[in-house]
DNA sequence: CAACTGATTTAGATCGATCTAAATCGTCGC
DNA sequence: GCGACGATTTAGATCGATCTAAATCAGTTG
């Protein structure tokens, strides 16, 4: 049996200890890196650790010292870019302070993030960062504060008496409207999909009053399905019948990468004959032609920030909840052009 | 301090068995789901668990039954669309073992790699998948063995003495080159980029055997820059010069999604005037126009396979080592056409 | 030389579960 | 009524580290 092996001839602390003729704890100390050991007895034990090949047991000192070195990551999607520039960012900072990542995938149900925190909590980890799956009740959060468990909001909030990595969605939806309408569109929609959270709500929001504030009607919200090639086959609704636009704004990238796709197979030139503006900016967005404008939200950014706010938290639980909202900023390249009004729009439904 | 008090009043087996008056050890029988125990007593403690909000500890258990329920997943970078699908599959096969993934990620060096297989050693995991950095020993494999920390290795193999799950990269160059001279082209150009792996080899060799075997030479190989937009402004070593070619078979997706924008940049129309065959058919080669020819490698079906192979293992330790190589697939869409004699391309070389 | 430093080292309890080997219980056959 | 037997239950040791509080040691000092 190769378990009984490791198990059998595994090396402890106490036979480094042994062999380096110190006990139990001085040995421990010097694991520890504690400046408490002399230079000498510290070169001692480990040379013995070197010699009897000794690995350190976690397990065990997490039980003692109630620390595990690992944190949680709660992500409702793995195939989604910008989650995986998110969780890129996360694992290098946590990475950077000698701890692991647990990485859980919720799929965005409740019900499975449910399970799933219990079984990181379970688990021992020291914090979690979870990006809340759509519908995730505030009490949860309540819970999780009474279980004395360290946790980080990123990119969506359920409530504000927990700390929050984001992005300023509202300010990126102006830039993206503010930007369209400076090119003299004015029948600009806005493409939706996903489950409905607080980014979502955010992003229709941020849409809405930027449409608002420039004195336009953003009665052009549209839905589009999930899955790329499906969001392809619904670019005519922003081409003709009642949604025909001149410009869209799109709810991320992947939408924007999906539109884009639709709108070359209806034959229509991005750039020219339209305009599109995507959200997120990620790295295969550079990919596209004609390149995408797109507000770039920095996902790798704010995961090193929801990190960093989280090991913050560990050293200090009793500061005030916090809050890392990120500016986005507007790239802008060849996908929105003028408005040329040979293209596609209509008559202007507003004053 | 928060640590102190989730400390204090902990709930510990111990307090649940003397709630419900049994033993302690009877308490851990009914955790573990054991038929030893009589329906009411199971009852009883169950009762307890929910009345207190008994929390399992692993650690301890893991401590005590030396197995953690964890495994790491190595991966030599988070970005590339290729491994966080192969990572989804993972997530999902130990997930619903009730497992957890531990993910680092090792940057493709070796050295980096070494530190945190020891750090995963030390964390307990009861395996690891592994994908190999570029120039990674045969020797590190063999050290783990002595380890007796059960491994696959994905994607990458440096070995044969220990499972594998992977592609069948020969097959998927023959699949590209054979279509494309179907089409009718005969200086088909090979594009690679990152580092050098087993992966690299067999798809160059795959390349070189699948050109030879139609009497054509392979000697158009070309190496391209690993960012996306460093790419496209490479596609020109394609379009003129001594790499001048009317077809490119590419290394992988994200190889083709940049010459793909590279060629637009300069005026050729993919589809008509130049042939791309892709390689691994990833969800974001969906979105791009025309329609990307690719190979597919179903990355998340290999990852799925890989922790299957890992499940098997921890099991049965004895297995002999097992290989899962799945064949690719070819996918012919709308970036790949007959060769037209009016676009690009020149005299063949060889008879 | 005893008392008092400060710097190191240590014995022994402890974390919270699991494992082993033995104890207990109720029932049954004789 | 007694020993046997299968079904349950349990006491106590154990995993491998850390923590606490106390011991040891080498110099100083009065």
């Amino acid at each position: 049996m190769v378990s009984e092996s490791r198990k059998k001839n595994r090396v402890t602390l106490l036979d480094v200890a042994r062999h380096a003729s110190v006990s139990r704890a001085t040995a421990s100390l010097v694991i520890r890196k504690s400046p408490l050991v002399s230079t000498e007895t510290r070169a001692k034990v480990e040379a013995a650790m070197q010699e009897l090949g000794y690995v350190y047991n976690m397990g065990a000192a997490r039980l003692r010292a109630d620390k595990s070195l690992t944190i949680g990551v709660v992500i409702p999607n793995l195939v989604n870019p910008f989650f995986t520039e998110l969780l890129a960012g996360i694992e290098t900072v946590i990475d950077a302070a000698g701890m692991v990542v647990i990485l859980v995938n919720s799929g965005d149900l409740v019900t499975r993030q449910e399970t799933l925190l219990t079984r990181m909590r379970e688990h021992g980890v020291d914090g979690i960062i979870l990006c809340p799956a759509a519908d995730t009740k505030m009490s949860l959060v309540e819970r999780m504060a009474e279980w004395d468990l360290p946790l980080v909001q990123v990119l969506r909030h359920v409530t504000d008496d927990c700390d929050y990595a984001g992005v300023d969605y509202g300010v990126g939806m102006h830039q993206a409207v503010g930007h369209l309408v400076e090119l003299g569109h004015r029948d600009i929609a806005f493409a939706v999909h996903g489950p409905v959270h607080s980014a979502y709500q955010e992003r229709v929001d941020g849409f809405r009053e930027a449409m608002e504030a420039r004195g336009l009607y953003p009665n052009t919200i549209i839905r589009v399905p999930n899955q790329m090639a499906a969001i392809a086959d619904s670019a005519e609704l922003f081409s003709s019948g009642p949604g025909r636009s001149s410009a869209v704004v799109c709810f991320n990238d992947v939408v924007a990468l999906g539109l884009s796709a639709g709108l070359y197979d209806l034959g229509i030139t991005i750039g020219r004959d339209f305009s599109l503006v995507g959200f997120d900016d990620v790295a295969d967005a550079e990919a596209m032609r004609p390149r995408l404008t797109s507000v770039a939200t920095f996902p790798e950014a704010i995961g090193e920030g929801a990190a960093k706010l989280l090991l913050d938290r560990l050293t200090q639980p009793d500061l005030p909840p916090r809050k890392l909202v990120k500016a986005p900023q507007l790239r802008i390249r060849q996908s929105s052009a003028r408005w040329s009004g040979t293209g596609l729009g209509r008559v202007q439904n507003s004053g």
